[in-house]
DNA sequence: CTGTTAGCGCCTTCAA
DNA sequence: TTGAAGGCGCTAACAG
């Protein structure tokens, strides 16, 4: 039976009023009294009930994250920033998994009780308008991770740079002199898109624009977003007259897929073929694959904070907090190759 | 400001323990009064407080997953049985991720009050005689899921029968006509094992002994857990002049550095070479990769029943809920070659 | 069967 | 500065 708020008072020989202020930093209680409503709290071990608390405060002290666990590793890392983040604070964390999109209707509408959470972190997992809509009429705080659209420029975001990425990674790629460039992704359009991959085409195009290179139709091509799917679409480009001498691929996942395709025609990369992936995943250094690396843990970090401010300060102006990229160079780009 | 169980009552014109009574589906309420009741619920739209119902009832309705996120996309697969079996529950799932050490210790510290948790999950991450003993001592239910060692059976669990596995796999490519047949896998005894890799040897072990075939020495290697790790592996044992014919890895992601190995070998699969894993991850079925197949997303399922179970009837006996594995044929399995 | 009452453990006025 | 009292929303025991 652990010990209660008012055996602590009893303990200290003071009123249960005086313990919870001093449980709770009130600066009116005078040092000596502190002090032995402290010792009393040690010797009797005592810790303050969370339930208890959280219906006294009429808070719930949770807060959840809605994400789709698997698609992709970034998800997880993401997660990991959030769960460490949180870990820090009086806040729980409940993590839904949604795959579906029943579930996510589902997940939606039980959280949508106020009676279970104080706020909502959705991650990678682009919202309907009317999801939106219908959950912002519940008045529970929201921020979004790595969701990026823009019909949401009324909620707390935290999102990367993926134009700006694009173009780095462009820009890299022409920096060794190669104009026959190449993108493959996953689709740039229809349902349930991440929008990552549009907009790091458009920073593709623009850093060819910049340099005066003409834009080849041919050299944009998407599937399916895994390695195989990338391998495939590869094969393609390979198979080209007049073959690019590099390749931007949309992920490190679908790079791997391209090294792959290249491994299945004998080229050396980088001296045949240069190849630049995105993400910076586990395995690309490893594989010693140039890439752009985005701040995955750090987007989880981040959408915490601007949650727990969204909560704390409800009537604080929107923030749109956006993280940069960098370009990674390891073994997979080189120079253009002379005989082109 | 939602509805609270007393507007309810009012609304319906009855004393708020009837509510009561009707949201916990008590019997002894007339057909009459309940049906009213629920009329009232509806047109108020009300949800009970899980937080003042946890406080009345003294438990906290949530229970804990203590799991390396990480580590291997196994762990994933058994969250996600985790996460969507408590879906279906009246409780709540905290994970929590430990990666290090200290973080664990923290965590089970945090874990060890009553006033958190009415239960803990603990996922592939086995704890040591101490931690188990200190956890144990606070009287919180637990159960463990791929969590194997002798000094466990005080413990709920849910294990994967890998000695079976092991065996199956073994025999499988007896089966096929191989005789020098190696097993690869991480390393077998040290600190903070995956004791399943140790168990799928003695499978290995068993099914060489049965078929009456000479246990080579140099064919159990073992190094990094890795892919990478794996095929260097690979590669030393197909340098042999008298090569095995048929290689067992303990799992899928170490199959697949035994593919790339006999890929730079220009090694025809299956012809020249067998090769077998385990787990069945998502990828396998792509790469037509034989594997023995477990159950993971099962594992989180039954799990979680072991733990309701004893948190419902804590005197019930132990239970070691023991998971079938399976052979999954597919195309990296055949024949042993004739020349050999 | 049903209404009433007394807590669950904590926070927060309100007086003193 | 401090103690006492009232209440957060629900459950359960007790009369009726």
């Amino acid at each position: 039976m652990p010990a209660t708020i008012r055996d602590v008072a009893k303990q200290a020989g003071v009123g249960l009023g005086t313990v919870s202020r001093v449980i709770n930093q009130s600066p009116k209680v005078s040092e000596a009294t502190r002090f032995r409503v402290q010792q009393a709290i040690e010797e009797l071990d005592f810790h303050p009930s969370p339930i208890a608390r959280r219906l006294s405060l009429k808070k719930t002290l949770t807060i959840a994250a809605v994400a789709p666990f698997f698609t992709r590793p970034s998800v997880i890392e993401r997660l990991r920033g959030v769960e460490l983040t949180i870990t820090g604070t009086q806040y729980d964390l409940i993590i839904y998994n949604v795959e579906t999109k029943e579930r996510q209707d589902a997940v939606l509408e039980s959280l949508s009780r106020r009676e279970r959470i104080d706020g909502a972190l959705r991650i990678s997992l682009t919202p309907s308008e009317e999801q939106l809509a219908r959950f912002q009429s519940t008045g529970i705080p929201l921020a979004l991770v790595d969701v990026n659209d823009p019909h949401l420029d009324s909620v707390n975001r935290v999102t990367v740079d993926d134009e700006c990425g694009g173009w780095q990674a462009t820009t890299h790629l022409l920096e060794l002199g190669h104009r026959r460039i190449a993108y493959i992704s996953d689709p740039l359009s229809g349902e349930s898109v991440f929008s990552a991959s549009r907009q790091r085409f458009e920073g593709y195009l623009r850093g060819l624009r910049e340099a005066g290179v003409e834009v080849d139709e041919r050299y944009h091509i998407h599937g399916e977003a895994s390695r195989y799917g990338a391998r495939e679409l590869a094969a393609t480009l390979l198979g080209l007259s007049d073959r690019p001498t590099a390749i931007f691929a949309a992920s490190d996942t679908q790079a791997i897929g391209v090294l792959e395709a290249a491994r299945d025609r004998s080229m050396q990369i980088p001296d045949e073929l240069s190849i630049i992936g995105y993400d910076d995943i586990e395995i690309a250094d490893h594989l010693g694959l140039t890439t752009v690396r985005q701040q995955l843990f750090e987007s989880g970090e981040h959408g915490v904070w601007l949650l727990l401010k969204a909560i704390e300060e409800p009537d604080a102006p929107i923030i749109n907090d956006v993280l940069s990229t960098e370009v990674i160079i390891r073994r997979t780009t080189g120079k253009v190759p002379d005989t082109v």
